[in-house]
DNA sequence: CAACGATGCATAGAGTATCTATGCATTGAG
DNA sequence: CTCAATGCATAGATACTCTATGCATCGTTG
């Protein structure tokens, strides 16, 4: 119903999971988890779009997968990132960056 | 061919294009100038992006249109902000500010 | 011991937004 | 008269996220 307000900038979600991902390998849930605490809740990365990203990121190489057991004593699928996602963090932390103070430009100067 | 690199980030154009408009009513062809000017070339809207979300603002009542002369004698749709596209440019302006926060959170903190 | 909340994975389908490609028309400059 | 720049617009493909759904296990609590 309530479609007026998204829950993150769409095509920032992968960097931010390799952005969580480099700090420490962690299984799916707990990168939703992460997320959504250090952003002060701002952020909320809803299931149905994380696991297709992390789907999408495994095709690419990006990250690799191993199943283990949690914290908690349950089947989980932890993520690391491969040498190959930690460069494409690097690409989109930096493409982000100029796309941000490109539009800051618009907002302040325009 | 090049797919891997987008023109910009998803989400922004209408935040933008009700930004420009704020400033000065202009034709559409006005509007994707001045982003590209002001952005340094960092952001580039392309038509069949920029038409379209004219068209949305249109329906939305955000923008109001009128056919006039434009600076080089043809003629042009000038599009300007009413004053619910004024109020929604607040608004947008300001959520953009805070996912655009805790999204530096998470890259600089996670 | 049964129920329930939290933890955990994943897919299907819909909706939204953007891009590529295309078409058309006019003006002014060379 | 030809061409670049100016100007509007749509169709189709693509990409990404969300809602909704389904399943399963663990630990706690009544």
């Amino acid at each position: 119903m309530n479609k007026s307000k998204n829950d993150l900038l769409p095509g920032t979600l992968e960097m931010l999971i390799l952005r969580v991902l480099s700090l420490q390998a962690t299984h799916g849930y707990g990168i939703a988890q992460r997320i959504q605490q250090v952003s002060d809740d701002v952020l909320r990365v809803e299931e149905g779009s994380l696991y297709p990203a992390l789907q999408r990121l495994l095709l690419k190489g990006w990250v690799k997968a191993e199943w283990k057991t949690s914290e908690s004593n349950r089947r989980a699928r932890f993520y690391s990132l491969t040498a190959a996602g930690k460069k494409q963090l690097g690409v989109e932390a930096e493409s982000f960056q100029r796309m941000i103070e490109a539009i800051a430009k618009v907002m302040q100067t325009a």
